[in-house]
DNA sequence: CGCACTATGCATCATATGTTGATTTTATGC
DNA sequence: GCATAAAATCAACATATGATGCATAGTGCG
């Protein structure tokens, strides 16, 4: 995007002080800012002096800040339409060459995500949120190609609540949790053809029991989807030997954010917290880091 | 892209006074610089007087015109996706509800998707397939949110090859099988702001050992890039509270096809064969499942 | 240990910004 | 044709902006 700025800091950032660094990576990591918002507001979120942004343009070449955000206007100015087909579009688009078929890949996904937005999707992920909110517990179950998505899912969930458990066959738990479960819980399940046995028996039996059921899977005749819960509808066809799982990981990630804002806003306060913590933290343990190699 | 404002416009257009109508009709053409330039160069272009323009804004109805180039300021920070927004444009495209949050996290994902093929990604998929081709062994590390991505990559590539090593925690393995990791092998490693303190330094320790190391991150400043390998860099904003996983995990998703395809040919139809002998299976056994509830 | 040097924080500067009140011009109705 | 109101220009204001000088804290070197 912003071609000049991101070269010369990829060449200079570790002679550049340290909270110039910072400033840097600030900018680096939030570039469509720099020519959006005012320079003291910049530095304030960088947690940086006005002044280090003033010197940072100046030690990387540039007349000063306005200079800078000049170049980050004009990116932004030519940015906005890029939809890449057209910068690549000579490409054969297929399996001949192995960027054809990553090509073909990436613009596979491009309309899979786009069709996402199509349908009762939003409806259903708001019901779906809705049950997961309301559940004394969230049992989490998905194997083989669909083993990512399940446990994305329950990692982002076991941050903002404990309500959460994945019935991963790893430590010996399994599928054995799911006893517990009753119809005050909700079972998410991911899964495509062909389905893992295990799984679309374990969804029956949670079925008979009464327990409400998310389903997330690649089409309406699954054998996952039940009449007591929600059905996630995503397409998985790929140019690859593998289904395209991309989608559903895109809804799980979004169904746990939904969650997460419903859920105790303590918690997700004291989570942002801890991110910002973390992010501290870290660019203040990659400086050392660095240049110790 | 502007909704409120252009709205706005064509309903009060007319009646607004000619030199107004004069500025109105500028923005309308320019809507890309109300956030970019200051209010007196966009008053010197439409040529007009500077207070017209806060009469403007003021006249439909802002408090002033900060708050219009607020609005703009906005449209272009999520301008890239575009796609997913006409056809759902009623929504309001905020946290407010919960269907607007998912519109907005599926709309940026797609902006994401579409941004994947622009820059030297196809060029840095095509040589990171090549690293993983040719090595001995490749080894996969990714922890917390990169871990569904990791996994990923080596669910996918050790239904193809039995070269891929996961290097996660589970079973006492850890990252000591990165100690019998040579030059003739390849690190795959994923991860993104705040960096996860182990990773780093295993990645650090693997870089002095002169591995290759395929870094799937955040930032071209990332601690992970290596000069010995390839950097894939991939977009991460997200209006969760969660880094956007999904472009990582696409990436990963196609570098695995890649790899695939250039392993060996008979691996990949057998592959075939049994994902076609699973399909037959599974309806076969849905069936009598399906009837029993 | 002390020196020189750099990096950082703080305070200040000149300036450009968005806004508003006053004044002049233009349009409109009687 | 005149009086009134609306609109446009002008001028001035308070403010926030980006830049800079200076003092202090920190660091590496002799």
């Amino acid at each position: 995007m912003t071609q000049s700025f991101t070269r010369l800091l990829a060449a200079r950032l570790d002679s550049l002080p340290a909270r110039m660094q910072q400033a840097a990576r600030w900018i680096a990591a939030n570039p469509h800012e720099v020519a959006l918002l005012s320079m003291r507001e910049q530095a304030r979120m960088a947690g940086v002096q006005p002044a280090t942004m003033t010197r940072l343009a100046q030690a990387l070449g540039y007349d000063g800040f306005e200079a800078l955000r000049a170049e980050h206007a004009a990116a932004l100015r030519h940015a906005p339409s890029g939809l890449a087909r057209q910068a690549d579009g000579r490409l054969p688009l297929c399996a001949e060459s192995a960027e054809g078929q990553a090509l073909e890949m990436l613009t596979q996904a491009q309309g899979q995500v786009a069709e996402l937005c199509a349908g009762d999707m939003l409806a259903s992920l708001g019901k779906a949120a809705e049950l997961m909110i309301r559940a004394r517990r969230v049992y989490i179950l998905g194997r083989r190609s669909s083993h990512a998505v399940a446990w994305h899912l329950y990692y982002a969930l076991s941050l903002v609540t404990e309500r959460a458990s994945l019935l991963d066959g790893i430590g010996g738990t399994g599928l054995d949790a799911l006893w517990h479960a009753g119809a005050e819980d909700v079972l998410f399940v991911c899964g495509v053809a062909p389905y893992t046995r295990a799984v679309v028996e374990a969804t029956l039996q949670a079925q008979a029991r009464d327990i409400p059921i998310i389903a997330l899977t690649d089409s309406r005749l699954s054998p996952l989807i039940a009449a007591r819960g929600v059905g996630l509808i995503v397409p998985t066809h790929s140019a690859s030997f593998l289904h395209a799982m991309t989608p559903a990981f895109l809804i799980a990630d979004i169904l746990a954010a939904l969650v997460a804002r419903a859920d105790d806003p303590g918690t997700l306060a004291r989570l942002e917290g801890l991110d910002r913590q973390l992010a501290a933290l870290n660019t203040y343990i990659s400086q050392p880091l660095e240049a110790s190699k």
